[in-house]
DNA sequence: GTCTATAATTAGATAGAC
DNA sequence: GTCTATCTAATTATAGAC
């Protein structure tokens, strides 16, 4: 492997690393020493790389949201029912995304606005124009988000709690289908 | 007032500034001297009140659960109407109960176990019990709750995004109209 | 490019003045 | 009861060896 090979396996591992740990903890519990730890370099280089803690959660957002509209393309969420199933199925395989996006969104500031102009809005317009107003969209966006993440994004409560694994394939499917019976447009 | 009452009052602001901090920056970023600030009490205090970051967590968990169970009584998330209407109108009122749990339910650990001993598992027994499968109960459960709370949890997110404001009646009433119609059995 | 060492800041917890 | 002062540990970011 060439040298440029290497830096950028580098890169890569520690991006990977930085959706992990500020999925988990939150953007100011996340250390960049345990990023460094989980991608199995030592913490200067990640500011070698990243020249701070924001710019590497800027990096880790970009990778957050080219995994979202792989699994859940622009538009897909609304009332249609195989864009209901496919968000619940990503939902419960990447539960990242829920808890990134829940600690970006609380607190109005440089980092949301960033989130809002680089990501969010594209894809919210994405379903907000697709007929209706803007307020049912909104409504339905974050009733839908919600009502297909929280049991995934809270998993380690739920078994806990209820004796039910959400990552196996019979709950993923039983929500789906929860969901659908509430959401899907009977058209 | 007297000395006890005082220190009754103390020790009462710091564990309301508790469940703000702790809501709004999750356990581990949250800060003993930023609740002791929002108390408008010293750091010495608080470690004075409370032995210990983790006593002072529960003791902010057992104030939640106490405005919990008044706007939302045990059993009554589910699919009945005025249930969810209450709940809706909870969630938009209290967002931080939403971001404590998330918080807590994401990481299988001692406060995840005290947290279901103490007070989930009263409250989900009393709406697995009305009926039904457990499994059933856990993914209505998650779905309700998550819908109702999310475009809460994120306003600033949805302020910005969507402009539109979920702290406003109008949108309470149209996010709960749409959680009725959703969840609502028609019976 | 990757590491080690360290500076400056902040954290939770403790000790002691009043 | 409440505050100030301080200890130890952990944080981000920087500097420099190789």
């Amino acid at each position: 492997m060439t040298r440029a090979e290497q830096k950028e396996q580098s890169r890569e591992r520690i991006i990977d690393a930085a959706v992990e740990e500020f999925a988990d903890q939150g953007f100011r519990a996340a250390s960049t020493r345990a990023i460094a730890a989980r991608a199995g370099v030592t913490q200067g280089l990640v500011t070698y790389h990243f020249a701070s803690k924001d710019e590497l959660w800027r990096a880790a957002a970009d990778r957050i949201f080219g995994r979202l509209d792989e699994g859940t393309p622009p538009g897909a969420v609304g009332s249609d029912e195989a864009a209901i199933r496919a968000h619940v199925a990503f939902s419960a395989r990447h539960p990242e995304v829920f808890h990134f996006m829940v600690d970006a969104g609380r607190h109005d500031d440089d980092r949301l606005r960033w989130l809002i102009d680089t990501h969010l809005e594209r894809r919210f317009r994405a379903v907000a124009g697709s007929g209706g107003s803007t307020a049912r969209a909104a409504h339905l966006y974050y009733a839908v988000v919600g009502a297909a993440s929280l049991m995934f994004a809270v998993a380690p409560e739920c078994r806990a709690l209820t004796g039910r694994d959400p990552g196996s394939d019979a709950a993923i499917r039983a929500h789906a289908d929860l969901l659908v019976a509430a959401f899907a447009s009977s058209s």
